[in-house]
DNA sequence: CGGGATATTGAACGGCATCAACGTGCGTGG
DNA sequence: CCACGCACGTTGATGCCGTTCAATATCCCG
């Protein structure tokens, strides 16, 4: 809190920030981006593998990623962990924790990372005065809805090709909406943490890398990933399971 | 607007409505009520089937289940179609469509039901005007993150048993939410629509469905269940895969 | 009362998990 | 700076859970 000269922590200043339109500030006017500034004064540094907040903790605050990548998790009764999402810069974290005051996942850096602290008491305050400022906060929310739809959707219902098809393609997307190229990245995660993420375990999202990489779409070492036919991998995702004839020509004996 | 005597359509009424505590309006003061009540004047009938929206409609307002239940689909560009959610008296419906201005999930009226129509420009308008409105608005969108974070767990780490006791206990819980038996009730909706959801095929839901039954955990009669050992079914879901031994005493042989 | 939608049950198949062994790049400390 | 050790990734063999295909039963609605 206190505005002013903090020691380690650098002030946030979302009008000046160059991810201001991919952050929740979108479309305010200068003006509001003012004033809110002067509720985020707080940026927070993050290490590798470093937890910004864990399951169960007080809800404070929202997280708006300024530099590196996360990842969700929710932990389950029994151990068993699911990742809910991965966060890249301009994305808020934290929004879990709004309904029931403590945080229903937990955050971890998937890389050295910064963020953005956005005490959510204040944030409430100043979006009832900012009308434009609560109507982006609802559609953040509301996009938040749809994405887990789509992924419970792909969980439900696609196989193992499709489910990594559409798991690149989103995030060359994203990368490309960042300003990095749609077709060269680096992942930030694991095997295992992409599995968790798509209902697979980690040697079926290696497998089903190795065969795109055999049929042609991409190229993958390690972490790096280069997509070279990104028409393909979407022709996977609009093409059902095999239901017969199709795809013949490309698997000459249909079994 | 206008007030007083609509031809088709009733006044809503949160003031006088028994779900005042179940839905948007939770813990509103008397005064603001009557505010909400200035916007929330058109109830809408739905017969069993008929949609309330469709995906790509454009979206205008929310909508609060009065009276029976609906399922949320999203389709898939091949036309696959997976249910993203079962609505009961008190939820809400719509809250995929902020983000973008279009629906993004159909939804379907699983019987004969009524909801209110909230419409969203006023609804946003008033929230500014009221914060705790605004507040316990936030904490729904927030709650349906978290249940679809839920749901994400349950379609990528969960086995058919354990995705269906969950379903169970589920309904269980917001039935007797509603003053309703929660070891009595019966299904609004088909196997194949339970599938769906639940990421699995209608035959799988209905064996699974007998296998509790042959267990003992409860009866099933086409759409009625009666939950006759709901305990056992929290421990179908708090006990991993099969690891080995462990229920050795529940199935005599391993097999 | 007839007929289609819904549900149950069986048999065989297949995709992904599991178990296992090996390879490889990276960071860490000597 | 290099070598060690380990986390991470790849690939193979086998098995199981849920799907698929199919036949039959039953309820509900018009």
């Amino acid at each position: 809190m206190r505005p002013g000269s903090l020691p380690e922590q650098l002030r946030a200043a979302c009008a000046h920030c160059n991810l201001v339109d991919l952050c929740l500030p979108v479309g305010l006017p200068e003006e509001d981006l003012k004033r809110l500034d002067t509720l985020v004064t707080v940026r927070k540094r993050l290490k590798r593998h470093q937890a910004l907040f864990e399951s169960q903790f007080p809800f404070e605050a929202l997280y708006a990623v300024r530099l590196g990548s996360f990842k969700t998790v929710l932990t389950l009764s029994d151990g068993r962990e699911q990742v809910t999402g991965f966060q890249m810069t301009g994305e808020l974290l934290g929004l879990d924790g709004i309904g029931s005051g403590r945080h229903v996942v937990s955050a971890i850096a998937l890389e050295d990372s910064e963020v953005c602290t956005i005490p959510y008491e204040q944030l409430e305050t100043l979006a009832s005065k900012i009308p434009a400022l609560m109507s982006e906060f609802h559609k953040i929310l509301s996009r938040e809805i749809v994405r887990e739809q789509g992924v419970m959707t792909l969980l439900g219902s696609m196989r193992a090709e499709e489910r990594l098809a559409a798991f690149l393609l989103n995030l060359s997307q994203r990368f490309a909406a960042r300003g990095f190229s749609p077709t060269q990245f680096r992942l930030r995660m694991t095997r295992e943490e992409i599995g968790s993420y798509l209902g697979l375990k980690l040697e079926t999202v290696s497998r089903t890398l190795s065969a795109f990489q055999e049929a042609g779409y991409l190229r993958v070492n390690r972490r790096e990933i280069a997509l070279a036919n990104r028409e393909g991998l979407r022709q996977i995702l609009s093409a059902s399971p095999p239901t017969s004839t199709e795809n013949a020509a490309a698997t000459p004996n249909g079994n």
